[in-house]
DNA sequence: TGTACATCAGTGAACGCGCGTTCACTGATGTAC
DNA sequence: TGTACATCAGTGAACGCGCGTTCACTGATGTAC
């Protein structure tokens, strides 16, 4: 049953070693000090595996961002926002794992969303909507503002790696800053 | 010389059929009626190949927008977002090809756009500009408001993608364009 | 006009590789009586 | 307490596949004299 765990953990760092395409079993199975046929004991095949990947991937996300605990909306913002692009930027195959793979069943726009089964998304709706009552931010359904954010971001990201921008780190951060501002901000 | 493009050409269907990463030289080469090893006498490896393959679609792209001759701002916008959500959907490999693979030199943010390198953006953000002076959009940097208008829509595109809406094609287009008209509405 | 030669697009067989997965197995651990 | 058996995690060899690429080649077309 450990086995199962130790497997998830190093084909999470043989994704971030190899990317996704170029993830084997083979190289897992090394990775974790067993044979590549082990995975088979808790997996059911390699699909499955990539699948868990996703969900683990997405967890330790949540949990990063559970850590972030700004209480002001715009601190908050720039905390997450900072933490989404350390992410893509510097383990991007795990990136692709939580939010590019193709998810399971749940997470899926609007049902889940509203269902706060995204803890993520959830949160920041709810401060979105908390910055509305204050005069904060810009009217319009917060929940979609809050997916309107979370593209941006994205977008601004894969625009980022497919080499699109010729903009250091701060530049390009600074860049998705504005673009947040833009979306979410009253003036 | 002819065959170069002829196998350009089929590399594009092959490419919608087997996706990005399952595209072979042999099924090219077969789609072409020619051996995979033509391949070679026209293009260096796969690599070059795939770069060739990403200015092409990129190219047809371009020509496709070119057709689009709204003269208002917002049903301009409206036939670009749906052609590129059309292209995405519909096309996802050659979409692949033109915008998410990894760029060769040219086209890149801020020196090449500011040049007018990128047509498309470039059509995007002079007619931004005068709708600035036209008081319809919200004030802002021309070029960086058609870069976070491209940024959302391949967000948006990104994670429909990949399962996180279930939403109708429709719906999912009029969310498209409600997204920008945030970016870019004045009020 | 005819001959000899160079160029070059395309061929087809083969190489070597890494992959996911199958299969029959071993050997340790837990359970029943 | 001891024996017999079932369970089950993990092994290791092998299969079959498709891939990018190499190599020596063929045969048509163009060029020089």
């Amino acid at each position: 049953m450990n086995t199962r765990i130790v497997i998830l953990n190093c084909a999470l760092d043989e994704l971030q070693a190899a990317g996704l395409d170029k993830l084997s079993l083979r190289a897992v199975g090394k990775r974790a000090g067993v044979t590549p046929m082990a995975v088979y004991r808790h997996f059911q095949d390699k699909a499955d595996l990539l699948h868990a990947l996703g969900d683990h991937a997405l967890s330790q996300w949540q949990a990063r961002v559970e850590q972030i605990q700004d209480v002001d909306l715009h601190s908050w913002i720039d905390a997450v926002t900072r933490a989404f692009i350390d992410l893509a930027l510097d383990s991007p195959a795990l990136f692709d794992a939580a939010f590019v793979l193709k998810t399971r069943a749940g997470r899926i726009y609007p049902q889940d969303f509203k269902g706060g089964r995204s803890p993520v998304i959830g949160a920041f709706a709810a401060r979105l909507a908390d910055g509305q009552r204050r005069g904060l931010v810009r009217e319009g359904d917060a929940l979609e503002i809050a997916i309107f954010s979370w593209a941006t971001l994205q977008g601004l990201i894969g625009l980022h790696r497919s080499g699109r921008f010729n903009l250091s780190r701060e530049d390009f951060t600074d860049m998705c800053l504005r673009g947040l501002a833009r979306i979410i901000n009253k003036d």
